[in-house]
Parts: C-alpha cells; structure tokens; sequence
RNA sequence: GGCGGCAUAGCCAAGUGGCUAAGGCACGGGUCUGCAAAACCCAGAUCCCCGGUUCGAAUCCGGGUGCCGCCUCCA
C-alpha cells in the first residue's frame, strides 16, 4: 500500500486515486530562459521517479509537464539578446530536453507550453470574472484573494499575517496587495495576445489551473513541484481553479526538497548554483542521478563534489558485481539467501512508504553484500554457485532499474568497455609470465594497462579487466 | 516579526517506541593474492543538550542550543 506525505495535510496517507487505475498527476516545469540547473535536475528526477513507481504498480498515469515559455525573463532576455521571446524559449526547450535525456528523464504524458493555451487560459479568467474572483483595472486583471475564503490551505498561512508582512509589493491598480496578477498588459514591443481587456499576456499562476484542467479535469491525484513553489505559486492555483470548479484542484500535494550549496539555498540570485551541464563535465548522468536518489525527496541535498564522488564509486561497485556475476559459471544447484529472494518485496516496501529510495537502494546492496560472501564461499570450496540466485537477483533488479532509472547499464556500458583484442592480448602474455614467475615482466604488463587506463582483476580461472571511471 | 523544517559514526544517509542503530564513501587492521585489484571479516556512534512519559526512546512530550527554509521571482 502506497503512502505519499500530503503537503497541504502535512501527513502521510494513503494513496488512492479518484478513478480506480488511472492516475491524473501534473508537474510544474520550467521558465525556459537558461540552462537548467541541479536544482531543476532534483525536481525533474523525483518526480520521473514517481512516474515510474506508479507506473510500476501499473497505474495509468497521465502525467503533464509544462513549459512556462511566456515571461517576464524570457522577455528580459530576449530584449538583451535582441531575438524574438519565442527564439529564446524554443532555445532553452531545446537544450531542456538534451539535459533531461543525459539524467534519464522518461517523457511526460503532455508537455504543453503556456503559449499554447492562450485562449484556454482568456476563457479562464473571463469565467472567474463572470463569478467574481475577477476584476479588470485598466488592462490587467487581478484575482482577489480575499473572495476565497480558503485562501492559504496548503502553505498553512493566515490572510491577516500575509497583509502584516511589509514585503509585499505595492501596485496602485491592486485594490488588495495579496492580490495577484491574472493577466498582464503589455508594454509597446512586448509579446502580447488579443483579449477582452486588450493587449497583454497571461500571468504565472493561470497557466497551470488552466492547463492541468485542460488534459486532466478538474480534480487530480496529484500535483508537484519543488518547495519554493508552495506559496505562492500552488496557494494561487488552488484559488483559481476551486474557484472556477468549486470542487477540490488536487488530492495529493507533492513538493520536493532543495539543493543546498554549503548549507545555503542554492538559487540563481545568491550566483551559487550548478547547471546540470556543469555537472556532466565530471560526471555521467547516471551518477547525478543516483547521487539525487540517496537522499529523500523532501530532505535536503547538500550538493558536494565529494558526494558525487561516493555516489560514482557506489555505482562502481555495483557494475563490478554485475561483472562478477557475468565472469563467474553457474550451475544447478538451489541455494537460497533470504536478501536476494525478499529484495523486490522489500524494494517495494521501501517505496511505498512515501518513495523511500535511500532505503530501497539499501537493500540492494544488502544483496550484492550477501551474494558476493556466498560467491567467496564457494570459490573457497571449489563449489559450483546456483544459477536460480542469479536469475532471481537480475530479474528484480531489471525491476528495481525500471523505476529508479539507475543500475539500468551492463557494466560493459558502465566501463565504457569494448572489444579490445589487444588488452586480452596483454592480458595473455601476462598470464604466461606469471605461470613462468616472472613477476617483473608479468607487473610491467600490468602498469602498461593501467596507464593506458584498464584495472586488472585476477580470478581463480580468469582475469578479467575495466576501464578507470 | 509570523509560519515551518532539520540536528544519527570522518563524510553522505535510512530508521521514528522494543532483537547487536540499515546502506554507501573515506581511513585503519586482517583474510585472500607472487604482489595487486576485486571481495569478505574486524575496528569505529555519549543517535545536539537538559528534563519528562514509559517496563523500554534516536524515535513520543516539554524546554534549550545550533543550522536552514518560506512569508518577493525561484525546482
């Protein structure tokens, strides 16, 4: 049984969707104006993950993604580079997509850009004028709060503490300064969509409301975001679209934790941040991934060359085990280790108890711990290892890859190994110097490979080699 | 000022009332090896501090200290 912490209930609950098997779950995306950063990389990484774990457990997940790729810093930079905004967007769209692919991003049900849904979203606030959660001031619109009586359910704040707090910003046309732009009127020269109120362009908060409405209903199972997005971003679509609906906007409310830079927020204001590209300078996207999944989705990650570090030489020696297993010949005997046979029960177990990937990637090191004892055992004892534990492992492993998007390469991937005549060539006449016992000629060949890159491992039987990662 | 979160070995990080406090990385000792590598074994934790509840607390309650976040755009 799945339990997902609730933001807005601050509890765990169980999880089930509205209509039986399907699962209606929207993600907040991107701004699409630069690089994406590590922050955006944790993002889009536990939520691909819950994607996948709810596929996994063989819902029928619709899930939507959006593009923000109307805004002021798209405007912003377009004017600094002097390119149309929509060159800009498609630019970072782009690129989004190359980064996302390298941390082994699954695609979305729908991605759909804001631009797309204009006319969704004039409707929107036309209805929510209509209603009175409305009004115009010359060529804006503003939605006001104080006519939502739930106004700050889930960020749990009180209307009266938000209006003492001075850093609101003041806007004369604003009859409330809690209020919140709905739609914006242009300036000459920037992009803009015909309206009822005249030339202007949609604020952040609408897209959402409108676009999770549009593929998935009124009601969802799901929504999603990082923490900073709780207020306002989420505050404000839950008021808009209960608003319009008058039923509930969204049944689960998930929000992943920061990325920290020693132990301050790592934000593009403060100039301490990492883009995602940055960090594949050094390392593959599997590691960036993996290092992402040690820590909870809502704690947060101090992110350190040196965790990156751990998390490549964690993957190291999981792909040494896959080649381990690959060099090592079965037989037909049964043997059973409790670890390897409860793995995907216990996998599944550490999932479901709010997505608990630390401890779901614990188990399966308990196991490689267990079977490599088990393959030192029976080397020792000239014992042939059971070919069943093998399968066993490999097949809830292949499960476990599928959801977490890591432990899914063949060490021949991983090492980066191909075929290389001339390395088991060396190999061979090392082999042979070492029967002969010269030790000097047998290291030197050794150094040659190791210069060259290549770690050497000697079996009983066999030697088998990989590359330095 | 208001609201909220976190504090577990050298580092990272699960556990949230009960057998010896998971797992990874690093360091040290050992086994194996011609020497290595890989692997395994051993060593290593006053679970921030002080009280309380309980037969029993890292885990619950109260107080304290420290760090962080939100209240403005932000994944």
């Amino acid at each position: 049984m799945l339990k997902i912490f609730n933001t807005q209930t601050k509890k765990l609950e169980e999880f089930v969707p509205l209509n039986d098997n399907i699962v209606t779950m929207y993600v907040c995306g991107v701004t699409v104006y630069d690089y994406c950063h590590v922050g955006h990389a944790r993002s889009a990484i536990c939520f691909d993950m819950i994607y996948r774990y709810l596929l996994y457990k063989g819902y029928d997940v619709k899930f939507v993604k959006n593009f923000t790729d109307i805004d002021d810093k798209i405007i912003n930079k377009a004017n600094e580079e002097n390119k149309p905004f929509d060159e800009i967007s498609e630019k970072y769209i782009k690129e989004f997509y190359t980064d996302m692919e390298a941390i082994g991003i699954k695609k979305p049900t729908f991605e759909p850009k804001a631009t797309m849904h204009i006319k969704d979203i004039i409707d929107f606030i036309s209805k929510l004028i209509e209603k009175g959660y409305a009004y115009e001031v010359d060529g804006d619109v503003y939605y006001s709060v104080s006519k939502f009586e739930a106004y700050g359910k889930l960020s749990h704040k009180k209307i009266e503490e938000l209006k003492a707090g001075a850093r609101i910003d003041i806007n004369e046309n604003k009859k409330d300064p809690l209020d919140f732009v709905l739609w914006k009127k242009s300036k000459p020269n920037e992009p803009s969509w015909d309206s009822p109120w005249g030339k202007g362009r949609p604020g952040w908060h609408i897209e959402c409301s409108v676009m999770s409405m549009y593929y998935l209903g009124e009601t969802i199972d799901i929504h999603g975001g990082g923490e900073d997005l709780i207020f306002p971003h989420h505050e404000n679509e839950i008021a808009q679209s209960e608003a319009l609906s008058d039923k509930q906007f969204v049944r689960y409310w998930i929000h992943n934790g920061f990325i920290k830079i020693n132990n301050e927020k790592m934000s593009k204001s403060l100039g301490n941040f990492f883009t995602i590209r940055d960090v594949l300078k050094k390392f593959n996207g599997e590691t960036l991934r993996y290092y992402m999944l040690l820590t909870h989705y809502r704690n947060p990650i101090d992110f350190s060359y040196n965790g990156l570090l751990a998390a490549k030489e964690a993957l190291n020696r999981y792909y040494t085990f896959l080649m381990r297993l690959d060099n090592t010949k079965f037989g037909d005997e049964a043997f059973r280790i409790d670890s390897i046979e409860t793995l995907i029960f216990n996998f599944e177990n550490a999932m479901d108890n709010d997505f608990n990937t630390p401890q779901a990637i614990a188990e399966v090191f308990n196991c490689i711990k267990d079977f490599n004892l088990y393959l030192d055992t029976c080397q020792k004892n000239n014992l042939t290892p059971s070919l069943q534990l093998k399968k066993t492992f490999l097949n809830s492993m292949s499960k476990i890859a599928q959801v977490l998007g890591v432990f899914d390469k063949s060490y021949k991937e991983w090492y980066n190994l191909e075929n290389n005549q001339w390395i088991e060539e060396k190999i061979k006449q090392r082999n042979k110097a070492k029967r002969e016992k010269n030790y000097a000629l047998a290291d030197s060949i050794r150094n040659e490979l190791l210069n060259a890159g290549i770690i050497l491992e000697d079996y009983k039987d066999k030697t088998i080699w990989k590359k330095i990662k």
